[in-house]
DNA sequence: ACTCGTATCCGAAACGTTTTGGAGGATAAT
DNA sequence: ATTATCCTCCAAAACGTTTCGGATACGAGT
């Protein structure tokens, strides 16, 4: 591995020479400046970022930090989508991406600020953080710049991304609405996000709107689980006959209300319409497939990235985003036919 | 961010002590240790991974490079499931991960020993690259470490840990043998991928050992591709009226080659059985659910690091890796009615 | 008294860059 | 002739570690 002072030597010049003529700097001759890239090619030779780094103090590098990286996040791809999304724009601008998983065993061990400063990251996303994690307050005290995802938080080197879920969910339980259904039920999600406080808001929205009083006991907690759905809809549509249709703040909460409706020999979408969010690829394939709202992950990651990198080279034009929604309509809602 | 030399001003020692005292060395005495290990807790201290790289050309990182992190690759999750296999056990292990994700274009720009040079990881996990990759030989040749995730290639410095492919897919056909079927068709991977071979191989095995001989239009090429599998499907149904069973050499294909049946008027599984292979997640919840060959993507990728780092380590017990395969019975085979 | 071993510490070099603050020479301006 | 201004270049410091090769002191062995 040539250095530059294996350069330097071969082109006669001194080490300060070979870096500011690599570098663009205008005070070296274009004339040996072109000799010293010339030999640069020849040896091979490739800047030590390790070495820059060091007495830069800039390394380059987002971290993406995930809180449970698991195997289950298969089935909404949230987190892969994102990670594409993260990884294409940090790729476009020349950025590092290493990515950080944690979980409440290894918060034990070390702090947010440990792991920023010891990763080297000059910035961080923050994805799948509950609102109740311990390291969320010390992101907010923390100098390094960060982009939330979901989180609509904000301090001085904080910002984020998000969906306009309460926009998506009233579009959701508006066309619900539009379709002759009185009484809708909402599964929603865990309230340890903040997405699902926003959802429930759009629910209320939508019913105010065609003013429906909103019944307290329409909306179950799905904990965004599928198997948990499944449960929470079976008691909620025993429990309320008069229930026509469904909001499920999840698509995977949506699969679980359905597969508990057919348990419950209720024809689909004819006895039952249901409504989900994300617009993750099973929603497309099941039967029925799922009228849904769909939010964009990739470019929830894309974005975020933007604007750390923003922040980072010290265009903070804005530091937060929100994306909005499309609603979708497939084949789980129909008109009420009661 | 304190220093070492913080620590040792403080301590009154020299940083050498400093760094042998919390390095575990045993010329330092453990009074003294015990002294600045308090002090460096106190003063924050965490040493700077950059610095220490720098000088023992260490860095604990691995790269996990993909080559095309498509929001496509939702559809299967295989690159996800690798990722967070082998984050996991980089984890564990005290590594970091750098994701590194190239494509046709970016290759022009770089060779593959440039990225690993300039990234700085010690060995390299590859995953999604084709067998006419021109990176491909570039790895071969390099000495850096790496493993290759279903690439059956060796050399001093690279291994691979790869699935029993031919003996799932022998497996796979075999089951749609003892179903009663004689006439079954494949619909495969491209060329590019090593599976695909395998597949094919397993394909015939299975048809050997039950005496039927293999017929060579039998098989077309999908190219993994869903809508690819559904036109293939389609010439290969019509043409083939005698066909009644269906081997696809990935489940997404399965997805397609269904389609084209149903479009054809077939009824399913009783006038056509079809047989996919990974185990996505779709397959569980398709309409009919897909009979399939389960592979453990996630546990690729465990074992890709742990191949990897042991190289690093110098425990080199083997590089490489055979996984087997799990058949899983769904809805879309049955009994050959015909 | 001399050597030897052991326990504990330290100075300085090394890793490969960037950057600071000039030096030297040539040319232009006064 | 002197000064100012460019244009090129460079030596040395700095970044924060680890490690090599001693140095010092003390007690034991002879």
């Amino acid at each position: 591995m040539a250095t530059i002072r294996d350069v330097a030597k071969r082109a006669g010049v001194s080490v300060t020479t070979v870096s500011r003529a690599l570098n663009g700097y205008s005070d070296v001759n274009e004339k040996t400046r072109e000799r010293i890239k010339e030999i640069a090619k020849e040896l091979k030779y490739s800047p030590n970022l390790l070495a820059r780094s060091l007495v830069m103090k800039k390394t380059k590098t987002i971290g993406l930090l995930v809180s449970g990286l698991k195997i289950e996040g298969s089935k909404d791809n949230f987190t892969y989508e994102v990670l594409c999304g993260v990884n294409d724009c940090a790729g476009q601008l020349g950025y590092e991406l290493v990515l950080i998983s944690t979980d409440s065993q290894k918060q034990q061990e070390k702090t947010y600020k440990q792991l920023v400063q010891e990763r080297k990251v000059e910035g961080i996303i923050l994805q799948g953080i509950k609102t109740d994690d311990p390291y969320l307050e010390e992101v907010l005290k923390s100098d390094t710049p960060c982009i939330l995802i979901d989180i609509p938080m904000e301090s001085d080197s904080v910002g984020y991304v998000t969906t306009d879920n309460r926009e998506g969910a009233k579009s959701a339980v508006t066309h619900l609405l539009d379709l002759g259904h009185q009484h809708i039920g909402m599964i929603n999600g865990h309230s340890q996000a903040f997405v699902s406080q926003e959802r429930l808001d759009g629910y209320q929205d939508a019913l105010q709107e065609k003013g429906i009083t909103f019944e307290e006991s329409y909306v179950r907690n799905g904990a965004f689980l599928e198997e948990r759905a499944e449960t929470e809809a079976t008691k909620l549509l025993q429990e309320h006959p008069e229930l026509t249709a469904l909001f499920c703040a999840s698509d995977l909460m949506a699969m679980g209300a359905i597969r508990a409706a057919k348990k419950l020999g209720r024809k689909l979408p004819e006895e039952l319409s249901v409504v989900g969010f994300d617009n993750i690829i099973l929603s497309a394939y099941s039967t029925p497939s799922l009228t849904t709202i769909a939010q964009d992950r990739y470019q929830l990651g894309f974005e975020a990235t933007k604007l750390l990198t923003g922040m980072l080279e010290g265009n903070m034009d804005s530091k937060k985003k929100i994306l909005n929604t499309a609603f979708i309509k497939r084949e789980s809602t129909c008109e009420n036919h009661t």
